[in-house]
DNA sequence: TCCCTCCCTGAACGACGTTCAGCACTCACT
DNA sequence: AGTGAGTGCTGAACGTCGTTCAGGGAGGGA
């Protein structure tokens, strides 16, 4: 509704950021300008260069703000909770946390942060397969599996929810009639499901990630150069 | 080298849009304008929009490049060739095919494209699936954690590959330094790990999901509502 | 010959990221 | 009280971007 001049508020990295990522849910990443920041703050636009190098600074700082928010106040799994579901409440808290922004996952991705906050989730994500009985360099190697998809699943999932497009072209009905049934039966008689607005599908890929790690692959392993 | 004036080809969408993924070598997708797609082509910005709605629509014209031709000339899996080995070799296509342009997976990533060879490959897919003995349903859910795992570990590797920064955040030394040792003792010893320069660990994490789906998740089973 | 369609030119528009001189203001230090 | 060094912002400007649009030349069918 009210965009212009909501605050009066001190401005500052974290601050600005934490706008910018608001400001996503109406203008959409391409619509993400300075000067709209800016105006959020009733300000010129050159006045965010003082507390921002450039606007890559702030996407990466708006990226900090969704990963810090995902991976704050983590414990070590409780006794009795097991590897599995500790992880799966991890990766869902940042599938949640990226879903929050239109285009949070692409925001997110690829983006360098280095706060903290993340690496203590590394730690304990590592420290609880450990625990899990996995070697440190499979767990190390594997780990990052669980992030991937999890940023992939999430952008594609938010290029569905549309804003890109004038039409949705996930549309139920743009999706039926671009898939030629009679070549492709099989791939159109289970669209929803690939192209699912189902919800569950993200904990169901989740948990094949999981089995597939628990099932332990063993390729070439090239144990780290470093101590013995 | 010499960007300028390389042809004189008769002007296409598709030709428009292969010029645009060579120039993204060199200019990153940030420098990728539509006057130096037209200046390739020693001619005025405005001539691409005869041939492309907007830049938007080139950009999915280059992620349909791409993904066409990762996903032509495919066959289904001949006897004796295992599921899991044909799958790695067509996504491992497509990895190599978004590491051919600079950004290649950020440009793919949450595109919409309904070109008939990717249904092509998707109902292979999944027949590929229904032959190893997997209820339809269950490889329509599932397939898509292939890809999924396959856009965010290539886009992470190409963050990693840098142009996005200055002086690459990826560097060892640089990821050494923000890492505290002390407090995350597991984290700094597996670095390298985690964040790989490995190249093997593409096809260590699509094992994993391959083994995953292998292992068959069984949770909230909902068929979908279609025929029995 | 005229006309129609196909491609492209050249100029322009508004908006973008970013820079920079300058101005008020705070606050430590003399 | 006076001063000087930051701090945080203004306002104007620069170059470039995506995109639009009137117009024009080339070529083929009538």
């Amino acid at each position: 509704m009210n965009d212009v001049k909501l605050s009066s508020v001190k401005l500052t990295r974290d601050g600005i950021a934490r706008a910018a990522l608001d400001l996503l849910a109406e203008h959409g990443l391409d619509g993400l300008t300075m000067r709209l920041v800016a105006k959020h703050f009733d300000v010129q636009a050159s006045a965010l260069y003082w507390h921002v190098k450039s606007k890559r600074e702030l996407l990466d700082a708006m990226a900090e703000v969704i990963l810090v928010a995902a991976s704050s106040e983590v414990e070590a799994p409780r006794q009795g909770v097991t590897w599995e579901d500790w992880t799966i409440e991890r990766a869902s808290r940042l599938h949640a946390e990226m879903l929050r922004y239109r285009d949070g996952a692409k925001v997110v991705a690829g983006t360098n942060t280095a706060h903290p906050a993340l690496f203590r989730l590394i730690e304990l994500s590592l420290g609880a397969m450990l625990d899990a009985g996995f070697p440190l360099d499979y767990a190390a190697r594997s780990y990052p599996v669980i992030y991937h998809f999890t940023i992939g699943y999430t952008i594609e999932e938010q290029a569905r929810l549309g804003g890109e497009y004038a039409t949705n072209p996930y549309e139920r009905e743009a999706m039926a009639a671009a898939v030629d049934s009679t070549r492709f039966p099989l791939t159109a008689s289970v669209l929803p499901d690939l192209f699912g607005d189902a919800g569950q599908n993200f904990e169901h890929g989740l948990r094949i990630v999981l089995a597939g790690i628990r099932s332990g692959v063993s390729s070439g392993h090239s144990a780290a150069p470093g101590d013995t």
